[in-house]
DNA sequence: TAGGACCCATGAGCTGGTTTCATGAAGAGC
DNA sequence: GCTCTTCATGAAACCAGCTCATGGGTCCTA
């Protein structure tokens, strides 16, 4: 690590107040420090690169050649780093979220317009991905997910309630076959699948802390859950989807709703980030506003 | 001098790298220490930079934006650094030089064209001076002059053998006049007044260790050595000017010189520069190219 | 699934570089 | 001539940064 690139800023400050005693005032240390400093950096590159005398000093013409190149350079990194501080204090600039499909239809996307305005600065960049995702490998700042598809050790914040399952079918489904009262009364059912990442989704199911986990068939396997709920729909079978999803449906009567006392909860998504200290000011407005208590 | 450019360009080579341990090779350290580096420099910025799990690092959105300031300016340092190393090795680039009218036309001219062709990557910047010149403050590297006018605590090379000032005129001149066989003769004469910065020069003989400084008066007064001696081919006077500027004048019969027993020699010209250490290669070889032991 | 290889984090402790202090030399100004 | 300012230098103190040792965690392999 050792880089003489503190040196090197040193000299700069020398060389264009011609002067160690000023120039040390400037960086805050001692006229002799910046003595020793210089002349350490002189003995390392073995070239004198600013000429002193009693009464004045002044860059020689590699010292000089040196100063060209490197003052742009400094003031650029200076740039960087006061974009930074302000990428700290100001939520601005790009975050790159993470997100599942579903979670994007229904944590994100409802708040966005609120949060788009008050935050004009920032940039959501939301790739949909299913199942666990390297949030760090993939360069995401952020994640939103199910908490069993968040990897260990990241800090996780509740962006929904407790979520539950609804299975449902259309009422014309249902018309010409009887309703399942028992999850096991699905495998005389047409069942529209989920295909996770890791293959197919085996329906979770639960009643009186009694868990139980049944493998569907029928006519129709995909991997998003908004075709699922299209699939209910058109009369295809029945289909597990979110709740919240569905709830619009039922109360207009395009779904019927069955096994309602078998659908446990589970925890919802959660919003999760690698590292707990020196949040970007943007990602800690957008955990703010997606945040429930 | 409490800066962390150094941290900025352990961050960059993390960030580039993707792994503290790549990194800590590459910069020669331990990755214990690079880790203690960032979260410095996280702590110091309160912000992260990077972003790590066991598995993977990669920076930030803000370390990202970070990084591509910050590396284009580091590579420009980069560069910088090398071409300075380059100046020390290899004579290159600029020197600028505080010279004598008399030292550039006597000195540098006549070995000029051998250090051209020899040192193609240099470029002499020569300004002619007169009197005693501040070297550092004018933001030269070398001067050459007459040992009486260079500035205390510099290191000087003898770049001419000892010199001897010749007192002619033309033969036309001295038709109708006498020769002066003591320079207090040449009160009767007239001179042709050469003006130093300080003043007049007060014409100096000396013989057998007795000096003697002489006023003269005449029909002209310059302060450049040069028009001197055309003065004398004119047949204005009696002019003082080195003796090898005047020699091939003499040879050739247009000149004529006089009291050449009183002419004293004095150490003649030196090039001189500020501080021994570590001089870049350009310097270095003008050194060697004009010195005489 | 147990073991090994690899990676990053962390705390303690030491080392060496950096800073300060004190002093000296040299010029500029009054 | 005296004082003030500037830069250089050596010695000593201090502290930042490094290394060592260790721990937790993931991935790969047998």
């Amino acid at each position: 690590m050792k880089s003489e690139l503190n040196d090197l800023a040193a000299f700069a400050v020398v060389a264009t107040e011609r002067s160690f005693t000023r120039a040390a005032a400037r960086l805050g240390v001692t006229q002799s420090a910046l003595s020793h400093t210089i002349r350490n950096l002189e003995r390392r590159l073995e070239l004198q690169l600013l000429a002193r005398t009693t009464k004045s000093v002044a860059p020689t013409s590699a010292g000089a050649a040196l100063l060209k190149s490197l003052s742009p350079a400094l003031e650029q990194i200076d740039r960087a780093l006061n974009e930074v501080r302000t990428a700290r204090d100001r939520p601005t600039g790009r975050l790159r979220l993470a997100v599942s499909k579903s979670a994007a239809l229904s944590v994100l996307l409802p708040k966005l317009p609120a949060f788009a305005a008050a935050y004009p600065e920032v940039v959501l960049d939301v790739s949909t991905c299913t199942g666990q995702v390297d949030l760090v490998g993939g360069g995401f700042d952020a994640g939103i997910q199910l908490e069993e598809f968040i990897q260990k050790d990241m800090i996780a914040a509740r962006v929904t309630p407790e979520l539950r399952l609804a299975a449902v079918a259309s009422p014309g489904y249902f018309a010409a076959r009887s309703l399942p009262l028992n999850p096991r009364d699905l495998s005389a059912h047409n069942c529209i699948g989920l295909r996770l990442p890791g293959g197919p989704y085996r329906w979770e199911f639960e009643k009186g802390g009694v868990p139980v986990t049944i493998t569907v068939t029928g006519p129709l396997v995909v991997d998003d859950t908004s075709l699922v709920i299209q699939g209910a729909l058109t009369g295809l079978g029945i289909g597990l989807a979110y709740e919240d999803q569905v709830a619009g449906y039922i109360d207009q009567g395009k779904l019927v709703r069955v096994l309602e006392d078998w659908s446990p909860s589970f925890p919802g998504f959660f919003i999760y980030y690698p590292g707990r200290r020196h949040q970007s000011a943007a990602l800690s407005a957008l955990i703010r506003a997606l945040r429930v208590t």
